[in-house]
DNA sequence: TGACCCTCCCCTTAGGGGAGGGTC
DNA sequence: TGACCCTCCCCTTAGGGGAGGGTC
């Protein structure tokens, strides 16, 4: 330590006292995160006070935790506690999503390992055509599942409030890009006796009457794929054209308003 | 789905079935982690046949763990299910070894923004040259934990084994290195009365006579970094020069054997 | 003929690993 | 004078986002 820069601390020493490396450091100092307090304008050589130290460390935690650096930032800069922890709370919800996640895609592995694969009967359906209220959004995979629990929640609630019955079970378009790019335009749906007067984000559409390859799947998210395999295989076996987007439908297991308990049906469009 | 050519699924189709994308089809094809059945000479088109679903759905379940491409490659080439199973389990343990260091550091946190942080108390203290028994390796702040139990590990077995009395605490020292570049030689020793018949990686040394700046630190291995600061300060506030690695000793807690329940006297070298 | 597919090419995160050369 | 510090510059993971142009 260089006792002829009293109350500065050279890289180093800061290094040493907060457990970030120097390169570390002088990444936050070009990115803003942590400036030192000096930097001599003719060697370059930065150097630090003391009381950087705090924020150093505090810098390391929230790091460890992988938040982005973007949201150290925010962190850090925020005046309050509220909006501090809020997006610190965000983060670690995310953190413990991903981790159930794990838990399910495990499992899954599981089964699939041990050969514990059940067979997807696939079988055919004409639908009619139908009236349907809807609502359209641009989804990305990992931001879908919120999206179709609001788009129903909003949906049911207008049936109820306006009294509409409904004619079929709840629905979603699934374009091909969906699959093939990640994120697509989706549309959920309700079909419905009749039209009310529409607030929101809420259209009414009408769905042409279309046949299909139907295979059900009943458990973890994690597995429709085997669904979509199962009906993809049999449309590919039967030397059938498929046109348009997949459908979904979505039975309820329990309760109607338990959105999440239900079983899938993966409705494949076919012709010819 | 293209009728025409029997069997073969194109990319877009393939996609639907396994729940990966075109490009993440591309680049498992482009790292050969998954070779499409045909590709046209001409068009450069890829046809994947249906057998090959299972494996790009075990390969989206693998990733989807954030098992990096190149393990998946191993555990799909794994012959037997031992081989397969050991690079998922380390993986699995990597990760659950993350999440409770990310527990740890949570509450940390807390503390640290709740203004909770004890002063850490500060003191010096004049060692004689001792002999010692010691462990080197390049270590790096990953590993370290590992590295540390491994060396003390062994150290206590010779000291047993050849009835070798111990002369003071065990310690490590750490280069300034080993912070400012997150790697280092280590050295973990166990100073001792005599030196046996010498096995393995354990070799004699003497440590020199030093002064030290002193301070404890008791509490999860995510505060360390307080004792460091405070012991910095107060060379830097003292105007000493500080020279060569600091000190660690591990003062046991309760039984020797249990080397994690210690407390850890940072010791920092100074001079004048 | 649209919808599909192809090949580049650039971009992202958070630093780590050098090389080459000053500085305390 | 070593040990320290500096500035480039290149590299890593696993694809996503286009652009521009064939193909079924």
């Amino acid at each position: 330590m260089a006792a002829s820069t009293p109350e500065l601390l050279t890289i180093g020493d800061f290094s040493k006292m907060t457990f970030l490396t120097v390169k570390a450091l002088r990444h936050y100092h070009d990115v803003g995160l942590l400036e030192p307090a000096r930097t001599d304008p003719s060697s370059g050589y930065r150097y630090y006070r003391v009381e950087q130290v705090a924020r150093a460390r505090l810098i390391r935690r929230l790091r460890d935790l992988d938040l982005p650096v973007d949201d150290v930032r925010s962190v850090l800069a925020a005046p309050d506690e509220v909006t501090r922890n809020a997006v610190m709370i965000e983060h670690l919800d995310r953190m413990s999503r991903q981790l159930e996640q794990v838990q399910d895609t495990v499992d899954s592995l599981r089964r699939m390992l041990a050969g514990d694969e059940a067979e997807v009967p696939v079988t055919h359906r004409d639908e009619a055509a139908t009236m349907v209220l809807a609502i359209r959004g641009h989804v990305g995979a990992d931001t879908v599942l919120a999206w179709w629990v609001e788009a129903f929640t909003e949906l049911h609630r207008l049936l109820r409030s306006a009294g509409i019955g409904r004619t079929g079970a709840d629905g979603a378009e699934f374009p091909a890009e969906f699959f093939t790019e990640g994120a697509a335009d989706l549309v959920a749906f309700v079909p419905v006796d009749r039209v009310p007067a529409l607030a929101g984000r809420v259209e009414a559409l009408t769905r042409p009457a279309a046949t299909y390859a139907v295979a059900t799947h009943d458990g973890p998210m994690v597995d429709l794929d085997g669904a979509y395999s199962a009906v993809g295989r049999t449309v590919l076996e039967q030397a059938l054209t498929s046109d348009g987007p997949v459908v979904e439908r979505f039975l309820p297991v329990g309760h109607e308003d338990d959105l999440l308990a239900h079983t899938t049906e993966v409705c494949w469009p076919v012709s010819g």
